[in-house]
RNA sequence: GGCCUUAUAGUUCAAUGGAUAGAAUAAGGGUUUCCGGAGCCCUUGAUUCAGGUUCGAUUCCUGAUGGGGCCA
């Protein structure tokens, strides 16, 4: 506008006119509000769906982390994890295929006080209970003896209080908490008898944990335990010193000062030369970074972690880490239900393994209720259910921009209408069929069609368009645009298979036109779902 | 109290600074012949408030208010 000296429509105008003039794909073109609209010759669509691959793929480039689920071995997992676990596999499927090496990272906080309170607890009370023995799953058992824990250390608050202590101190002085803290001492010293148990417990819950992850189809390729880490970083914190990164307070503890960068003054080492949280983390990026060398290190943590991840990546920039520049925290927001939050302190926590058998039974018998399942053999269907009730909660979870809190409700997400996971594989399953019906045919394109639908068009677009979500989802670290991208497929093929005419009075070669569309369609559907992890049934 | 984050139909979610803010669900209406009606079509309905930047703001900036979180 600025160079042609007329307004908006005028110059529209004049460029739409050149272009005409000198490009042959061009159909027509029209001017509104200032917008110049180009409208493509259908040969261009047609040609470029033909020419068309779905599935890009490309050479390795560049090595990624993806560290997540990082759970505690002192309890089962919850809806929360859920989250946490489907975000980092389909954010690492992502990036996969971007062409990234990704690494798959578990760190496993298997050390602490907490664990020490299952363990005391199971010696008071446990009698000997294994997983064996009670027919319960590791995690589970463990989790029950943490519950055990805090159920008799608040009685003992109690009788403390009645007998004259005040809160604060009582709460510091319960006989069983004052036990646990000496079997965390124990611990840290090596006694043998502690370090036992503690194996033995921790071995049950990797069980359970094992357990979990086939069930949600995340794998791993590297663990961490804390046990091993957690006096990492106490060398990096000596150079930073030198390098006066951080200074000393008179009780000899060890601090940034982070108050220029609109942050405050964060303690890295305690007076006795004890580890805080964000020691082992500056120390465990180092062995990370060490062990792989990785351009990219996400880090998928709830966003209360937004404060100390900030922290981190700072601290490690001035400890002078260039690669410290490749450090992302995903940072994703609670999950709340439709009953309100999950409270552990009510009791109002929704157990991971509980909800996904319960939703592989609600996908049975949503599907038993439509009575489309006859001459599946058992086997069959239950890797049905399975696949839908999967998909359901995945689809679900991952649809929502993982910044912001999400209500899951678990009735809505297993609908088999609206924006849900069945529905889009519904759809896969509806073109299969078609492909099936028309396996006989020659399916060759001996002429281009000449004349196509807008609805047709639609879809072509939105095939094509596959590439460039896939960009964005890995570039935003997002799995939430893959899924809204596969809702935006599935309305469009369905739509335009709704057209009646569409499957009437066509001669062979549109019908094979068609039948390349749909299977790209399918085939397109297929690959976004599996980088949520979403199996693709081909029956439903 | 300081900091971070979020606010869109009744509800749950979308929208590289761009056109008439999209879906889904709920409510109401429609779809005789159809390789899958678990679909498709129509109707009703929304940007928290007050300023600012911009030719143009749901989007960026400032402030207020509500939700969530972190730190003391």
């Amino acid at each position: 506008v600025r160079f042609s000296k007329l307004n908006p429509e005028q110059t529209a105008n004049a460029i739409g006119e050149a272009l005409m003039q000198s490009s042959s794909v061009l159909q027509s073109f029209n001017v509104v509000k200032g917008f110049l609209n180009l409208e493509l010759k259908q040969s261009v669509w047609i040609s470029s769906i033909l020419s068309h691959q779905a599935i890009p793929s490309f050479p390795k480039k560049e090595k990624v982390m993806v560290e997540y689920s990082s759970p505690n071995t002192n309890k089962p997992l919850h809806l929360g994890h859920v989250r946490n676990n489907l975000l980092g596999s389909s954010l690492a499927n992502i990036l996969k295929a971007n062409a990234y090496e990704v690494i798959q990272a578990n760190l496993i906080n298997d050390r602490g006080i907490h664990i020490c309170k299952s363990m005391l607890a199971w010696q008071k009370f446990g009698q000997n209970e294994t997983p064996e023995s009670s027919g319960m799953k590791g995690d589970h058992l463990v989790g029950k003896y943490y519950v055990e824990f805090d159920k008799h250390c608040k009685a003992e608050i109690k009788t403390l209080i009645e007998q004259g202590v005040a809160e604060d101190q009582a709460s510091k002085q319960a006989p069983l908490l004052l036990e646990a803290q000496d079997m965390l001492r124990k611990w840290e010293a090596g006694d043998q008898a502690t370090i036992a148990l503690w194996q033995t417990m921790n071995q049950w819950v990797y069980d359970g944990f094992a357990k979990t992850y086939k069930q949600l189809g995340v794998e791993f390729d590297q663990y961490y335990y804390e046990s091993n880490t957690y006096l990492l970083g106490k060398d990096l914190i000596e150079m930073g010193l030198e390098k006066g990164v951080f200074y000393k307070k008179t009780d000899g503890s060890t601090w940034i000062d982070l108050s220029a960068d609109g942050l405050d003054e964060k303690l890295v080492l305690r007076g006795d030369g004890t580890s805080v949280y964000i020691t082992q983390d500056i120390g465990t990026a180092q062995l990370k970074y060490n062990q792989y060398a990785c351009s990219k290190s996400i880090y998928v943590v709830g966003n209360e972690q937004d404060y100390h991840f900030k922290v981190l990546f700072l601290i490690l920039k001035k400890l002078g880490f260039d690669w410290a520049n490749g450090l992302y925290h995903l940072s994703y927001g609670m999950v709340d239900l439709p009953s309100g939050k999950m409270k552990s302190r009510e009791g109002t926590v929704v157990d991971a393994d509980d909800l996904m058998s319960e939703m592989i039974q609600t996908a049975k018998e949503k599907t038993e209720e439509l009575g489309k399942t006859s001459g599946m053999s058992d086997e069959e269907k239950t890797r049905l259910y399975h696949t839908l009730g999967m998909g359901a909660l995945k689809f679900f979870m991952l649809k929502v921009d993982p910044q912001k809190r999400m209500l899951f409700n678990p009735a809505e997400s297993i609908d088999f209408q609206g924006d849900t996971g069945p529905f889009v594989q519904y759809t896969y399953a509806r073109i299969n069929s078609i492909m099936r019906s028309a396996q006989a045919e020659d399916k060759t394109i001996h002429q281009v069609p000449s004349a196509i639908r807008a609805s047709e068009v639609q879809l072509i677009q939105t095939v094509l368009a596959y590439k460039q979500e896939l960009q964005k989802a890995a570039q935003s670290y997002s799995p939430s645009i893959i899924a809204n991208y596969l809702l935006q497929l599935a309305k469009a093929f369905n739509r335009l298979y709704n057209d009646v005419s569409i499957l009437k009075a066509i001669d062979a070669n549109e019908r094979a036109f068609r039948l390349h569309l749909s299977a790209l369609t399918a085939e397109t559907i297929q690959h976004g779902l599996s980088l949520l992890g979403v199996n693709s049934p081909e029956r439903m």
